[in-house]
DNA sequence: TTGACATAGTTAGTTAGCTAACTATAATGC
DNA sequence: GCATTATAGTTAGCTAACTAACTATGTCAA
């Protein structure tokens, strides 16, 4: 599943917006607002996140899969399982594991109760990649909500929840 | 620029960011969920905004365009304006108009005096096929955001700043 | 006025998603 | 027990971003 997403770098106006709502007067100004605002914060989020990862070496999805593997018991899972859990195809996953392994972060094991099964475990090289990124990540998190208090991030929690359970009325 | 974003589908639980934050105490456990929830809130937001789109046989890329040229006083906007307004690369905003064009949503016309300029115009079609899909648009948005009264928006706007005026020391 | 630099747009090639189809293996039901 | 169906993983080809380099044109200062 591909989630390009534009930087809608140039958010609408107050005075765009009613524009708009005098073609389209249905259009719910304080909704929209709302909308894009949240598109574009996750935007510059995900930009950010993925220029901290660069200097590791990873981008999003490989960072996502040592992650994966890291919450696992044993440090080991399956193409699928991984795929399911961050989203993406089998395909996507394969190309994810394939650029894991070539950087000696993953390693794939034969299954020998099911053949048709790998396993992908998580090696020390892995481990020592994510030492070296998740504190640098956890700081810039930090540092990045440090406007939030924990009120602040309850209430956070909780409007995203409303709208969350609101994508279904958007789907249909 | 590309902003691929995984899913994240599967957020982790309490006890997984605990598990996390053993191995890395410095962790903030509220912020790392917070910053989760609104990338994988945006994700799906993203996600469902392309489906409606797709409806009206539009990409967010093209849709974006077909907005900032309708914004315009004239309707009419050049290739750099519009890559700057949308955040993309002026080659990436090329095969955005390539593909409105080959639609015959926008037009390509020449400016006179800047013969390196090219002026591109929202056709009669291209406010045709915005008129069908920015009231479908609209519709799911307010629909989706029915949860929120108007202080909860507001609310959400001041809480997106904080974050927003957060990446800054995120990118240091 | 002309040489150096800047700007507008396009083209070529890369990347990392995607879908669809394929191989191999396992599970199921007649 | 064998044919059918399901599952795991990979491969091949598509898409729409990206960067870098290119052409053409405009600007500016010595």
């Amino acid at each position: 599943m591909q989630l390009i997403m534009l930087q809608l770098r140039d958010l609408p106006t107050k005075e765009t917006l009613k524009k708009f709502a005098q073609r389209y007067p249905q259009a719910d100004i304080s909704a929209v607002s709302a909308f894009l605002h949240l598109l574009r914060l996750a935007t510059d989020l995900s930009f950010a996140l993925d220029a901290c990862l660069s200097l590791h070496g990873l981008l999003q999805g490989r960072w996502w899969v040592l992650i994966l593997l890291m919450r696992e018991e044993n440090l080991t899972s399956t193409p699928s399982a991984l795929a399911e859990k961050a989203g993406v195809t089998r395909a996507t996953m394969t190309g994810l594991i394939d650029g894991l392994e070539r950087d000696g972060l993953v390693e794939r094991l034969l299954d020998s109760r099911d053949r048709r099964s790998v396993s992908v475990r998580l090696t020390a090289a892995g481990q020592s990649r994510l030492d070296q990124v998740m504190p640098d990540y956890y700081r810039r998190v930090h540092d990045c909500m440090a406007g939030l208090d924990e009120s602040d991030r309850e209430r956070l929690h909780e409007l995203l929840n409303l709208i969350g359970s609101g994508i279904e009325a958007f789907n249909q």
